[in-house]
DNA sequence: ATCTTTGCAAAAGTTTTGCATATCC
DNA sequence: GGATATGCAAAACTTTTGCAAAGAT
């Protein structure tokens, strides 16, 4: 456990978005912790690879990652571009036991993202 | 209707996968047809703009467009990498309206990916 | 002492911008 | 002719690589 991981993981920890390399560099030199870009890509393939963290995309953000937690799926507003993450849905339950039953395809992992209107942005 | 956008078009008719900005590069120049990067760039933002394609991202593959067509969910087997595209599933109309009740969010799009192993890896 | 992480410099890869020219209808 | 598409050069941004030094257990 060493420096540069202890503070990506307080980030990541904090963060309530799914968080870019560009976005995890500014968070770290808002906080006054020098860490160097090579590290830090290194330091999110090495989260992704034991499991700590997994990759994530979101249209007009790149490449992201996030805690894995219970909370799978995304809202993404098109209006205030804000992201809400949101427990797993049993739904697709069947239809991965659909995938293997037709199409024999066993389903190991999922990537769902809604995009759409937030609350505060459906109103107006 | 210009010439670049014609082949480009063509190029995404042929395609059996989700295209990234440098592989229609290579299929253009294996084509011998000669077309600026920026102007890829510019047809792919243009295609989207105007709902002829959608972006779509995949793990290790980064940003690709795809035909807006009936095919929306994407099968990607993560031993040999290919990728299949499927019809859309009618369990997420439950969720979308679950999501519309209960976090008050209106899905306006979604994006779907499956990774697992596809049906000549699961066997051996 | 050994294995892992870090920094640095440099390269490779991706995407965007501004401006001038060509093409389309 | 006027709008739209294209090419070029350059810049901005993102990610990776190789090697040497520092840090962890």
């Amino acid at each position: 456990m060493t420096r540069v991981r202890k503070a990506i993981l307080e980030i990541f920890r904090l963060a309530k978005d799914p968080m870019t390399a560009s976005r995890i560099m500014e968070t770290l030199s808002k906080r006054r912790i020098t860490a160097n870009r090579t590290t830090i890509y290194r330091e999110l393939a090495f989260l992704n690879e034991v499991g700590i963290t997994r990759e994530v995309h979101i249209t007009g953000r790149g490449r992201s990652f996030e805690l894995k937690d219970g909370h799978r799926h995304h809202l993404i507003c098109l209006s205030c571009d804000t992201v809400k993450s949101i427990p797993f849905d049993e739904h697709l339950d069947d239809e991965e036991k659909r995938l293997l039953r037709d199409e024999r395809f066993r389903v190991l992992d999922h990537s769902l993202e809604f995009y759409g209107l937030c609350e505060k942005c459906v109103k107006p």
